[in-house]
DNA sequence: AATATTTGCTAAATCCATTTAGCTATCTAT
DNA sequence: ATAGATAGCTAAATGGATTTAGCAAATATT
C-alpha cells in the first residue's frame, strides 16, 4: 500500500501548522481565529487531494470510535435481521458503523465477543443477551459505555431495555383462538428460562386459566435439531387427541410444527388451528395463510437506537433512569387460526380414522 | 469512563519497559531473549489485572485494522443474510470483525460506503457490487486493498470473483419444465445489467431456443413495489394465456408472482408450473411446494473468506492471477413443476372458464 | 508612548501500542 | 588481558490525529 496523505502532509504543502488544518476541517476554525482566506485555502487543498482522516487515529486521540457493536442470536434470523437492517441505516444516520455478530445463545461465545469488541473501543452495545453475561454487562456499565438490551433481557443488569408485549401477545393470541371455538390449546414452546420465553408462556397460562381450559404445553430442548422437534411435535399431538389448537412461541418452532403438521396429514385449521408467535413474510402465502403474532420490527430498531444515542449523548451527565420500553405486538389473524363452522369436539380424532381407512 | 490500564502502566507496576511488555504478549519473547521469569511476571500480571490492549492503537501502529467490510444488497434478504452470518462466523476465525453494510443497490449510497470504510483503514472488501462504482474500486486496487466481488461482478474491475452458475442454473430450471412437459414456459426477471441477471437471462433463452419454444420474458423495473410487480405479473399471465409455466430469476420475485397467481385462483402447477431461482427455508412448506434452484450458500461464504485470507496474507508478494470462481447450482424439484398426467395445452383458458361459471 | 487587548497562528503534549537500534553486563576464546 | 559474542533488556521514534497553552504581531485604549 502506498501511504497515504496524513494531516501533516496537508499542512506542509500548504506551509501552516497541522493544528490549523485539524481546527479547519473539524469546524473549530472560527473559535481559533483563522482567517476566512486560509479557510478556504485549507478547504480547497484538502478537497484536491481527496484527503480522508484517518480515523483510526482520530479515535485513539478522541475515544471515541464511532462505532457500535450488535449481538444477536443469529443474524441470519428474519427477525433479528430485519431489525439489524434498520438499526444499520439509523445508526449510519448518526455518523455510526456496527459490527454485527452472532450469539448462537452461546454464553462463552458472547463473552469472548464482547472481550473483542471492549478491546476495539466501541461506542455502545445493542443486545439480544444469552444467559449468563450479567457479569460481562455489568463491568460494561462500570465504564460507562452504553448498553441496550433487546427482545429479552437479564433482569438483574440495570439498563435500558426495548421489548415487546410477550405476555400480551401470547394472552391475545389464546384468546382470539378460544373465542373461535378452539378448546384445547396447545403451547409448543423453547426450555429456557429467557424473560422473552417465560413472558409468552405466562400470557398463554393466563389466557387458559382465565377460562379454566386444560394447559397442555411442549418444552423443546434449545439447540434442538429440525428433525427432533418435529418428531417431539408430532408425538405432542398424537398424546393429546383432544387438542384442537396450536401456538408456537417462535418463528422457527413454527416452521417446524407446520412441518409435523403436514406430516400427519391433519387439516389446518379442521383438525388442527395454528398460530405462531413473530410473523413472518412467507406466512400468508402458506396454505392456508398462518394467523401470527407479529412483532413492530421497525418500532424496536428505531427505538433501540433512539435510546442508545440518548445514552451516548449524556454519557457522563447524570445518567437519566433506565427504563423498559415495552411495545406491543399485533395479531394478524389469517385463515389457520379462524372458527371452523360446525365443528366437532375431536375432529382430528375422526380424521385419523379416515386417513387410515382411505390409505 | 475510567482510564483503562495501558500497557505503559503494565511496564511501571513491573518496574521493565514497555518494550518488553509488548514482547511478552506479542510472542517475540524468544526471539529478543527476555528471559522466561520475567516472561512469566509479566503474563502472570497481565492476567491478573486483565488488561486488554488498546486495538486502536494497535491498529493505528501495524497498519492492520483486522476489520473486513461486507457491502451487500440488502442484509435482511435472506439469501445474503445467510450468506453473511457464515461470512461472519469464519471470519471471526480468522481473527477479523466485519462491517456489514446494505448498499440497497444505490451507487451514491455505496460509494459514501466505501469512503466511510476507506477511512477505517478497513483491511480487506466482499461486495456484491451495484453498478457504477468501478472507479471506486479500482481506487482500493490501486492501494492494494484485498477486495473479492461475489454474487455479481463489475467486468471491468480485475479482482477475484465468487460467483454461481447463473447461465446453468437457469438453463436446468427451463429443461427441467421442458421434460415435464411445458411447452411455454415465461421469464420474469429485473431490468438490470447486471452479470447474475444477464446469466440468468441467457440460460433461459438458450434453453428456450435449443428447443425452438417462444421466448416470453417480462422484465420488472428494478426498485418496483410489491403490489406493482404483482400487478404486473397478473397482466404477463392473462396477456400470454398458452403459458403454462413461470421461471422467475429471484426469490423476491417469485414470492410476488405466487401472490399474483394465487389471486388469478390458478392452480399449480395445473394450471402453471412454477420454478424459483434462489432457493428458501419455506419453499418446501407452501403448497405445493415450490422447485426452485438452489445456490451453495455455504460454499460461496467459506469461497469468498478463503480468497480474501489468501489475498491478505500474499498481500505485497507478486499477486496471484485473478480468477472467477464458479460454483454449480442445484435444482431443488418439488411440486410445482412436475409433469401434470394428461395436461391438456391451454388447460389454464378452461381453468378460467371453469372459474368463472362457478363463481 | 505605554499598556492592554485582539487577531492569527503554532509547538508540543497526548492517545497507546509496536519496533528499530543500541546499551550494558557477562561469558568465551585466544 | 583483550577482542568478540551473547544474553537481557530499554530508549526513543513512529503511526496520525486532537488539543492545550502560548507566542508574535496588529490593533485598541488611555
Amino acid at each position: 500500500m502506498k501511504k497515504k496523505t496524513s494531516i501533516h502532509d496537508i499542512a506542509k504543502q500548504l506551509n501552516v501548522s497541522s493544528t490549523t488544518v485539524s481546527f479547519v476541517l473539524n469546524g473549530k476554525a472560527e473559535e481559533n481565529r483563522i482567517s476566512k482566506e486560509l479557510q478556504y485555502k485549507v478547504l480547497e487543498y484538502v478537497k484536491k487531494v481527496g484527503y480522508q482522516p484517518n480515523q483510526l487515529a482520530k479515535s485513539l486521540r478522541t475515544g471515541k470510535s464511532m462505532i457500535l457493536c450488535m449481538l444477536v442470536e443469529d443474524i441470519s434470523d428474519p427477525f433479528f435481521s430485519s431489525i439489524s437492517r434498520i438499526v444499520e441505516t439509523k445508526a449510519f444516520e448518526h455518523g455510526y458503523k456496527i459490527f454485527f455478530a452472532s450469539t448462537e445463545n452461546d454464553t462463552e461465545k458472547t463473552k469472548a465477543l464482547i472481550r473483542v469488541f471492549r478491546e476495539r473501543q466501541v461506542d455502545g452495545y445493542i443486545i439480544a443477551p444469552p444467559p449468563g453475561i450479567e457479569e460481562e454487562l455489568q463491568d460494561l456499565l462500570h465504564e460507562k459505555v452504553p448498553v441496550i438490551q433487546f427482545d429479552r433481557f437479564l433482569p438483574e443488569v440495570k439498563t435500558t431495555n426495548v421489548i415487546i408485549d410477550n405476555l400480551g401477545g401470547a394472552y391475545s393470541a389464546v384468546q382470539h383462538l378460544q373465542e373461535n371455538g378452539y378448546q384445547q390449546i396447545g403451547f409448543v414452546t423453547l426450555e429456557s428460562k429467557q424473560t422473552q420465553m417465560q413472558d409468552r408462556l405466562n400470557g398463554y397460562l393466563k389466557a387458559i386459566k382465565e377460562k379454566k381450559q386444560k394447559k397442555v404445553v411442549l418444552k423443546v430442548p434449545y439447540r434442538n435439531p429440525n428433525e427432533s422437534t418435529q418428531e417431539k411435535v408430532r408425538l405432542f399431538l398424537q398424546d393429546n387427541p383432544a387438542m384442537d389448537a396450536l401456538l408456537f412461541a417462535t418463528n422457527y418452532l413454527a416452521i417446524d410444527g407446520l412441518v409435523a403438521i403436514a406430516s400427519l396429514k391433519l387439516n389446518i385449521p379442521g383438525n388442527i388451528a395454528v398460530v405462531g408467535f413473530d410473523d413472518n413474510t412467507h406466512f400468508s402465502l402458506f396454505s392456508p395463510p398462518i394467523t401470527a403474532v407479529a412483532q413492530p420490527v421497525l418500532k424496536i430498531a428505531e427505538e433501540v437506537v433512539v435510546q442508545l444515542m440518548n445514552k451516548i449523548k449524556s454519557s457522563g451527565k447524570n445518567p437519566r433512569k433506565e427504563e423498559n420500553i415495552l411495545l406491543p405486538t399485533q395479531l394478524i389473524v389469517r385463515k389457520s387460526s379462524l372458527a371452523v363452522p360446525g365443528k366437532k369436539l375431536n375432529a382430528r380424532l375422526e380424521n385419523i380414522k379416515n386417513e387410515s381407512i382411505s390409505s
